[in-house]
DNA sequence: ACATATCTGTTAACGACGATATTAGCCCTG
DNA sequence: CAGGGCTAATATCGTCGTTAACAGATATGT
């Protein structure tokens, strides 16, 4: 494992390696020859010669060529966040994940190929997991607001299956029968699904949760009276 | 175009053609590779040599290996319909909806090469009309009983979506990550998307305050880490 | 009944693919 | 100037999908 002389990252455009820019236009090439042609046009020998090497240097950099399509679709996918980054809107998160929800969407249908690359198969890649992290991210946001429904792990894989059902099936539809009251139908019913109409905490900040949780406690039945006495007296604490 | 000889489709069992029985052998052993060994252990050779044939026979039943692969998931498919085919309940055309979601999710739990097959590149296929075909026949029960929210081609395009979403993202996870929680939630979302039922709207009960809560308990510093840790494990368990 | 056509499966081979071992060129350090 | 270490090119292997040419079996037509 050589040494990456530029750990930093400083400077990533023009200080890169000389490895690191030939990975960017192979990879370059790569996703143009996938969108252009498909999976199957993405060929050890396309994309070396469309990048003007010998196919041994990308097992050289790649691997193999399972590795280069892992790396085609990381940085398609680092790209798609790059561009269409959205900052967050604490006046309104239910807002903020719908934009996010139709991003995600329009990603997949803007580039069929890679999103079948990333997204066809089942399996958990990194891209995969990436993906829910940063769901999770700002479902977090929800959850303080008292908004979700469900558990944030939950949350996170309903918005993924919704927009990955959506877009799959969006592709496979022959152009006129693509209605796009099927994005607004999925989006909203992933909406339903993961938030709630009423906050469930009115106040911001911990100490209003914790009032909230307070009046709610006695209609659980999951902590031992125990627990639920040392709870109360941290709820307490923490509500002051 | 030779004719089919046995049009009226009886006695298909042990009076079919020599040519049916050798394409059913060799579709059989083609999903055997498939489930045992996913899609790229189905190479011609591979499949001519379980079958017992040379791999250009392939070529005179099949045309070509993508003949091959769409003939084996239309039987697995023709295969699935008949092993789990439902009645009809005009007593309860929703419910009808729910079990007939159901069983479409585990056919893709039970055979995750073949339902990747089916479903995992976006494309036009056979098998993607004749499912949303077979779907609208059912909706169109929903609709006679005044219960469809949407219009019927809409109504199965959601439902296949939200089912497709539901087995990939299911089959994409790590196995301690596999919550039936998901599919519940997803099958609920579609059921209020596609029918006029109202949602069942469950008591919120303390859950929603323990996740707000959980979501800021990083911004108060009135709890030791140990308090904290603790008191982490406890909304946890108020949350689910 | 016999010749003919069709079907079915074989052997052999082609071109392209992913992947690797080996060899030649290059730069940097001493 | 010498030599080690990295980079890149050459040559090659085994496998893949696919096709051509051919042989036996079967059905068909007169």
């Amino acid at each position: 494992m050589p040494v990456d002389p530029n750990p930093a990252g400083l400077a990533a455009e023009p200080g890169a390696t000389a490895r690191e820019q030939t990975r960017r236009r192979i990879i370059d090439v790569a996703i143009d020859l996938l969108e252009r042609g498909g999976r199957d046009a993405v060929t050890t020998r396309a994309v070396a010669d469309a990048a003007g090497l010998q196919p041994p240097a990308l097992y050289r950099l790649f691997g193999d060529k399972e590795g280069l399509l892992e790396a085609v679709a990381e940085h398609g996918f680092t790209r798609f966040l790059a561009a269409k980054h959205i900052g967050p809107d604490p006046q309104d998160p239910i807002r903020e994940l719908r934009v996010g929800w139709d991003i995600a969407v329009e990603f997949g249908l803007a580039n069929p190929a890679l999103y079948a690359l990333m997204y066809g198969e089942p399996r958990f890649t990194t891209v995969f997991r990436i993906g829910l992290e940063l769901l999770t991210e700002r479902i977090r946001r929800l959850a303080a607001a008292g908004l979700l429904r469900v558990e944030e792990d939950l949350a996170a894989q309903i918005i993924h299956a919704t927009a990955r059902g959506a877009v799959l099936t969006w592709l496979s539809l022959p152009e006129p029968q693509r209605d796009p009251a099927l994005l607004h139908a999925l989006r909203e019913a992933m909406i339903t699904a993961v938030t709630t109409q009423d906050p469930a905490v009115q106040e911001q900040g911990p100490a209003g949760a914790a009032r909230a949780l307070r009046a709610r406690l006695p209609d659980q039945d999951v902590l031992s009276p125990a627990e639920q006495r040392l709870l109360t007296e941290w709820l307490d604490r923490l509500s002051a």
